[in-house]
DNA sequence: TAGCTCATGTAAGCGGTTACATGATTGC
DNA sequence: GCAATCATGTAACCGCTTACATGAGCTA
């Protein structure tokens, strides 16, 4: 039951919320994960495996080895009570704002010496991935409320919360799709307008004004 | 000149993209990067440095030492032929929808284990914390349209882009506010209802319904 | 006198990806 | 017969963070 002498990471916390509720094997974490966590934080299973393994070392999670004929053997985890802690202070705790990583803003950012018209296009391409992932997400929102009820009605605590960040996956993507479209447009109108290539600023940067 | 036998790393893209202008120093590079590609693409100085090492072994940039008296020496990079070629190429492919990884969502999704006024509470600071970095965005905007004007009206491309990408992470902010209130909103519409602790479904998942 | 700017680098270590290995069972 | 599922693991590698080192000159 060696504490944990270095702060836990992030995938930790996410799998010991998956044993919260009740015990499974790597296999069974292995899926939950892929259906459900995986849209706000990923993990290949790999990680997982090895993750789970360094968790009992640490005294979050206890396993035991169940042998079986006619399948592979597999692994049961269960949470101790050190891993309940931890994740009853993590959940409390704050969480900072994330600094961004984000590629298509970066490229974006360096197409000045594309035609505009064509980096419009690409624009409107990238729009299109984000709406397909949209009616994706509003998909899994419909069958959710034909099962269930909207969130307002469900008695089911646990599910309010699936609700809640399944509706911010869906206005992301939303916010997403309707940047790329009105990029697109922004740099058409120009289009039609004289547009010169660079004669005044340019050399300064993002950051203009305010204090910091 | 040594081609890459690996695909480039998107950081690389980054430090190409600032020296497409002009040559650099390592620590204009640096400047530069902190003050505009930092919003949607970090990098820590160290890393940025050996980079531009790397960089240069590979062929996408050289570089020269210009010895000073009074201050550090300090090293000039420069875009190679196939550098540019190699920004050109990228600046024009298709950028895929990238895996999220939102620490926030992760921890709304497990905090069925708190009281829900709580976790509103956090929902709410949260917000807060977008609101400022929101603020913080708009007045850079604001900054920009004072000194050249706005995206339509100035005939600078690069300075276009910038628009573009600032105005995104504008929308992006605001996003995340609103998220924030409206869950928070709807925690506590739920807390005057019963509101029982969990009967129903539960154990399903995120995914319940659709192809794939 | 203290602390910031200029200016570049190295080293340890971790988080995460890629890729590989195994092999019976079940469904089309 | 072919592919997918079940079920767990290891090893190499890479991107990135953290931390440290140096030292002159300028500004409050």
């Amino acid at each position: 039951m060696a504490a944990a002498a270095t702060a836990p990471t992030t995938l930790q916390y996410a799998l010991l919320g998956l044993l919260a509720r009740r015990p499974l094997t790597g296999y069974e974490i292995l899926k939950r994960f892929n259906r459900s966590v995986v849209f706000f934080w990923h993990a290949k299973q790999s990680q997982i495996y090895a993750e789970l393994k360094r968790m009992e070392r640490l005294g979050l999670v206890t396993s035991r080895v169940e042998v079986q004929r006619r399948r592979p053997n597999r692994r049961h985890y269960a949470m101790t009570p050190a891993g309940e802690a931890v994740l009853r202070g993590w959940v409390d705790a704050r969480t900072p704002v994330g600094p961004v990583k984000d590629e298509m803003l970066l490229r974006t950012f360096f197409s000045d010496r594309l035609p505009p018209a064509h980096v419009a296009a690409c624009l409107r391409r990238h729009g299109d991935e984000h709406d397909r992932v949209l009616a994706e997400f509003e998909a899994i929102k419909a069958g959710l409320q034909a099962r269930y009820g909207s969130v307002e009605m469900t008695s089911d605590l646990p599910l309010v919360f699936r609700y809640l960040v399944l509706e911010q996956g869906i206005r992301c993507e939303r916010m997403y799709a309707e940047w790329c479209r009105w990029a697109a447009d922004t740099l058409e109108r120009r289009r039609a307008r004289p547009g010169r290539a660079s004669p005044s600023p340019s050399g300064a940067d993002f950051i203009v004004t305010t204090a910091r």
